[in-house]
RNA sequence: GCGGAAGUGUCGGAAUUGGCAGACGAGCAAGACUAAGGAUCUUGUGAUGGCUACAUCGUGAGGGUUCAAGUCCCUUCUUCCGCACCA
C-alpha cells in the first residue's frame, strides 16, 4: 500500500523545492527560443484573491510549465498594479498610510498565489508604486509631452460625485462611477489629456496584424469607431456664415428637408438677436443641460426639438432655403454639432419629420424602384440608387458618394471627412495615490517639464488623503512641494497636483519585466529585443477599450520614439470567462456565493483548485462553481496517485495502450495550446480509467501521464515522480512526443447505416479496401434488406451508408 | 435598435473537415467491502414503448440542402454580454 496522498505535505515541499532551486527563472540566454507569456498583473485589493484569479493564471501558467518542457526560455512574471481608489480609500478611513496598506495586500496576495504554485519567475516582480518603477511612467509621459500627446484642457468632464474625481468616458457605466457606482455629472475642469485619436488609425490597422479573438477586435473597432463621410457647408441666409455638418451619406444631400444643432452649439449665442424665439431655445437649452448624457441616450426614443425662428440655412447643391431645428439628439462632442437631416433615408431624421410634420424627400429608390418613405425610411446602401438628385440620378449609392465630394471640393463647399467615437483619454485625477504628473507650470514659460533626472518626482508624504473640496487633488495642500522653481526660467513655479489614472502603470508594465531592475532605462535594448511581441497574453473582456487599447496606444507611440522595437505589444490575446457563483449568479458577498480559494487550497489542495477550474467549462465562457465538482477533481487525483499500486515495470508502452498513449499526448498538446483544457483532462481520465480497467500501468506510461498532468496539477505530479524514482525533477523532463502513425487504430469499429440509420457495426481494418468493407457491412445487415440498394457510401475508416429503395 | 456569444440528458459540459449525439465529470440508483460510510470499488443511467441483444423519437422552434445535419442554408424564439441618437 502506498501512504496516503497528503495534498498539504506535498504542496508545501514542491513549492519549497522550487523556490530553492529558482525553477522557473527565465534566462537571460537570448540564443534561445524565448515565450513570453502573460496574464493580467491583480490590483491588490484588500478581500484578497477571488476564485476567478486562477482560472486565467492556471491557464497560461499551464502553457509556460508546457513549454519550459518543450526547451523554451520561457517568461511567466507577476505583478502588483497597486495604485487605485479602493487602496486610497482604505487608507482614508483608516488612517494608514496606502503606501502601508499596499504593502500588506500584495503580500497576502503574493502569498495566495504562491499557494497556488504558479510558474511565476518571482525574481521580476514588479510593483506599480515603486518609485524605481514609476520612474518610467513618468518618463514616458514627459515623452508624450514632448511629442504634444498630452495636453491640457479646460472641458465639461465625467465627475463622480463621491469619488471627487474626473472619469474617463470608459468609466462611466451606465451613468454612474464604474467603481463605486455614484451618480456622475459633467464638471467643467482643466484636465490634462492624451491625444490617443492620433492613433485611432494605428490602432485600428494594427488589429489586422494581431491574433486577437474575433470578439476583443471587434470591441476595439467598434470604440474607436471609424467612420469616413464628408464635411459640407451650408449657407446661413442672410450672414456671412456656414453652418457645417458632417455626413456619411453626402449621396443624399438633394433630400436634405432641414437641419439639426445640438442645444450647445456655438451659433445659438452668436446670433441670439436674430432669433426670435430665443427664449423658447433657452428653455430647451437648459432642460437638455439637466440631462446627463445617460438620460439623454434613455429617452432616445421619444424626439424633441424646437425650430429656429429667424435662421435658416441654403442646401447648397439646389439653392432651397430650409428650416434650422435644436434638437438633443444631436451631440456636440460628435462631428460638427450639426446635422443635415435627410428623414428619407435616415431612421432619427424620419422619426423627427414625422413628429415635427417636416417634409420627407426620397432621393434613393431601392433598385431603381420608388419605395414609401412616407411608411420608414430607405436606408439600404446595398440596393440604392439615386433619383430626384440632377447629377446624381441613375447612380448607386457608393458612387454617388464619391461624385459628390468631387462636387464639393471642385465648389470649395465641402471635403472628405473621416471622425471617430473615440475621445481623447482624461489623465488626471485628483488623487493623491497615484503617480505625479512631472510638470510644472510657470507663470511665464506655461507647462513646463520636469528635467529627466529628476525622475522619479516623489509622491510626498501628506497628512491627510482626503480630496479637497474644490475637487483639487491632496497634493494640493502641500505647498512647500507645490512650490517650485521653473526648469525653464527659474523663477517661482508651481507644480501639477493631479496625479496619472491607475491605467498609466499599467500601460507599459510587460516591457519592464523583461528587465525589471534596469536603472538605465525602462528595459534593455537587448532584452526588449529578444522578449518582444509578449507571445500570448489573457485577460479580462472588459479591459478590451481600456488597459488594452490604452497599452497599445503606448506601446505604438515608443515605436515611434523608437523606444520599442515591434508595433505591437501582444501577439495573441485571449480572454476567459467569469466564475459565477454556485446558483449562476455573479459572486458577490450581498449575494453570499462567494467562494474563497484559501478554503479550497486548505480542504483539497492548490492542484485540485487548479485541475478543477481547468475542467469547470469552455475557458471563454463564464461557469458556474460547484463543490461537487471540486471534489470530482479532487478524486481524480486520488486515483492518480493510487496508480501506484498497480504500477509494473516497463520502458515501453506496453502493447494494447500504446494507439492510446500516442492519441493521449497528441490530444493533451493539442488541447493546451488551444484554450481546451477541459477536454486535455477528460482525456487523461480516461487514460486512467483504462489503466484500472486493465489493472496495471507500466512504468513509461505512468512517467508520461505524470509528465502531461504536471503543468495542471505541478505538486502531485512532482511527488510522484519522484515516488517511483523519475530522474531529477518532472519540472526539467522533456515534454512527450506522440507518434502521428501510431495515433490512428489498426482496426476500427464503424458503423453500418441503412438509409442514415445504423443498423449494424463492424469491426474492418484500417487500409481495407472500399470492397472489402461493403461486403462486409452488407453481411451484417442482410436481415435488413428491403427491396433495391440504389447507393452505397464509405467514408474510410468512418462509416457505411447503403441507400435502398 | 446595433454588435457579439450561446441554446444539447437531472446538472457542468463533449462531439477537427457534415459521418455511431451525450466523451469526461457530477448527481441519482443498485450491488460489494464494512461496526459504520457523506470513504472506496463495481454496474446502470436521454425519452417512450416492448421492458433480455428490439423499435420509434431525440441537440430552442419551423422549413430546406444532403446518402447522412448539433454541425451547412433560410425563417423564427429565448438568454447572456458589450455599445447605445456617433449623423
Amino acid at each position: 500500500m502506498s501512504k496516503l496522498y497528503n495534498h498539504k505535505e506535498v504542496e508545501q515541499k514542491w513549492q519549497k523545492v522550487w523556490d530553492d532551486e529558482k525553477a522557473f527563472a527565465a534566462s537571460n540566454d537570448y540564443s534561445k527560443p524565448k515565450f513570453y507569456a502573460l496574464v493580467e498583473f491583480p490590483y491588490p485589493s484588500g478581500q484578497g484573491l477571488h476564485v476567478g484569479h486562477p482560472r486565467p493564471y492556471t491557464a497560461l501558467d499551464i502553457v509556460a510549465r508546457k513549454r519550459r518542457m518543450q526547451g523554451y526560455n520561457v517568461l511567466y512574471p507577476m505583478g502588483w498594479d497597486a495604485f487605485g481608489l479602493p487602496t486610497e480609500n482604505f487608507a482614508i478611513k483608516n488612517h494608514i498610510h496606502p503606501k502601508i496598506v499596499t504593502k500588506n495586500n500584495v503580500e497576502k496576495f503574493k502569498g495566495q498565489l504562491h499557494s497556488l504554485g504558479y510558474s511565476f519567475d518571482w525574481d521580476r516582480e514588479i510593483n506599480t508604486t515603486d518609485p524605481n518603477y514609476y520612474k518610467w511612467t513618468q518618463w514616458i509621459f514627459l515623452k508624450l509631452f514632448k511629442a504634444g500627446l498630452a495636453y491640457k484642457k479646460e472641458m465639461p468632464i465625467n465627475w463622480c460625485t463621491s469619488c471627487k474625481v474626473g472619469l474617463a468616458n470608459e468609466e462611466v457605466v451606465n451613468g454612474v462611477c464604474e467603481r463605486c457606482g455614484s451618480e456622475v455629472v459633467r464638471k467643467v475642469k482643466s484636465e490634462w489629456m492624451l491625444k490617443i485619436t492620433e492613433y485611432a488609425d494605428k490602432l485600428i490597422d494594427g488589429l489586422d496584424g494581431v491574433d486577437y479573438i474575433e470578439r476583443v477586435k471587434v470591441s476595439q473597432k467598434n470604440w474607436i469607431g471609424r467612420s469616413t463621410g464628408a464635411e459640407v457647408d451650408f449657407n446661413v441666409a442672410g450672414t456671412d456664415d456656414v453652418l457645417t455638418v458632417y455626413t456619411t451619406r453626402c449621396d443624399t444631400l438633394f433630400g436634405a428637408t432641414y437641419m439639426v444643432v445640438s442645444p450647445e452649439h456655438p451659433y445659438l449665442d452668436k446670433y441670439k438677436d436674430r432669433i426670435k424665439n430665443f427664449a423658447d431655445i433657452e428653455k430647451y437649452r437648459e432642460e437638455a443641460a439637466k440631462k446627463s448624457d445617460f438620460e439623454r441616450s434613455e429617452l432616445a426614443k421619444d424626439k424633441t426639438g424646437v425650430e429656429i425662428d429667424g435662421l435658416k440655412a441654403i442646401n447648397p447643391v439646389n439653392g432651397k432655403e430650409i428650416p434650422i431645428w435644436v434638437s438633443d439628439y444631436v451631440l456636440m462632442s460628435y462631428g460638427t454639432g450639426a446635422i443635415m437631416a435627410v428623414p428619407a433615408h435616415d431612421d432619427r431624421d424620419w422619426e423627427f419629420a414625422k413628429k415635427f410634420d417636416l417634409p420627407i424627400i426620397q432621393v434613393v429608390a431601392k433598385d431603381g424602384e420608388e419605395v414609401d418613405v412616407n411608411a420608414a425610411a430607405f436606408t439600404d446602401v446595398a440596393t440604392g440608387v439615386l433619383i430626384n438628385s440632377d447629377f446624381l440620378n441613375g447612380l448607386s449609392v457608393n458612387d454617388a458618394k464619391a461624385k459628390m465630394i468631387e462636387f464639393l471640393n471642385e465648389k470649395k463647399i465641402g471635403h472628405a471627412k473621416v471622425n471617430y467615437k473615440l475621445r481623447d483619454w482624461v489623465f488626471s485625477r485628483q488623487r493623491y495615490w497615484g503617480e505625479p504628473i512631472p510638470i510644472v507650470e510657470c507663470p511665464k514659460c506655461g507647462f513646463v517639464p520636469i528635467d529627466e533626472s529628476e525622475l522619479p518626482l516623489l509622491l510626498p508624504e501628506v497628512e491627510s488623503y482626503e480630496p479637497t473640496d474644490n475637487g483639487e487633488s491632496p497634493l494640493a495642500a502641500m505647498t512647500d512641494w507645490v512650490n517650485t522653481t521653473c526648469p525653464c526660467c527659474g523663477g517661482p513655479a508651481k507644480r501639477e497636483t493631479d496625479t496619472m489614472p491607475q491605467w498609466a502603470g499599467s500601460s507599459w508594465y510587460f516591457l519592464r519585466y523583461t528587465d525589471p531592475t534596469n536603472e538605465n532605462a525602462l528595459a534593455s535594448k537587448e532584452a526588449l529585443k529578444y522578449w518582444l511581441p509578449v507571445d500570448w497574453y489573457n485577460g479580462g473582456m472588459e479591459h478590451t477599450t481600456l488597459h488594452l487599447l490604452y497599452s497599445r496606444f503606448w506601446h505604438k507611440f515608443l515605436y515611434d520614439q523608437g523606444v520599442v522595437p515591434t508595433t505591437e505589444p501582444y501577439q495573441k490575446r485571449t480572454s476567459h470567462g467569469m466564475i459565477l457563483g454556485e446558483n449562476g449568479e455573479k459572486m458577490s458577498k450581498s449575494r453570499g456565493n462567494v467562494v474563497n480559494p484559501d478554503d479550497i487550497v486548505e480542504d483539497y489542495g492548490a492542484d485540485t483548485l487548479r485541475t478543477y477550474e481547468m475542467f469547470i467549462g469552455a475557458f471563454d465562457l463564464a461557469a458556474s462553481w460547484s463543490e461537487d465538482g471540486v471534489k470530482g477533481c479532487r478524486r481524480f487525483l486520488e486515483r492518480v496517485w493510487k496508480l501506484q499500486e498497480i504500477l509494473v515495470d516497463g520502458d515501453e508502452y506496453s502493447d494494447d495502450l500504446k494507439g492510446e498513449m500516442h492519441r493521449t499526448i497528441k490530444k493533451v498538446s493539442f488541447d493546451f495550446e488551444n484554450l481546451k483544457y477541459n477536454t486535455a483532462i477528460a482525456a487523461m481520465m480516461s487514460l486512467i480509467n483504462d489503466f484500472y480497467k486493465k489493472n496495471a500501468v507500466n512504468k513509461a506510461e505512468y512517467k508520461t501521464l505524470l509528465t502531461l498532468l504536471n503543468p495542471v496539477a505541478p505538486h502531485i505530479t512532482e511527488e510522484l515522480w519522484q515516488i517511483i524514482g523519475g530522474e531529477g525533477r518532472l519540472y526539467q523532463q522533456t515534454w512527450p512526443e506522440f507518434d502521428e502513425a501510431l495515433t490512428v487504430e489498426s482496426t476500427v469499429e464503424i458503423a453500418v447505416q441503412v438509409n442514415g440509420k445504423v443498423r449494424a457495426t463492424i469491426s474492418i481494418g484500417k487500409d481495407d479496401p472500399k470492397d472489402a468493407v461493403l461486403a462486409k457491412a452488407k453481411e451484417a445487415i442482410a436481415d435488413k434488406f428491403s427491396g433495391n440498394i440504389v447507393k452505397e457510401i464509405y467514408v474510410p475508416g468512418k462509416i457505411v451508408n447503403i441507400v435502398m429503395k
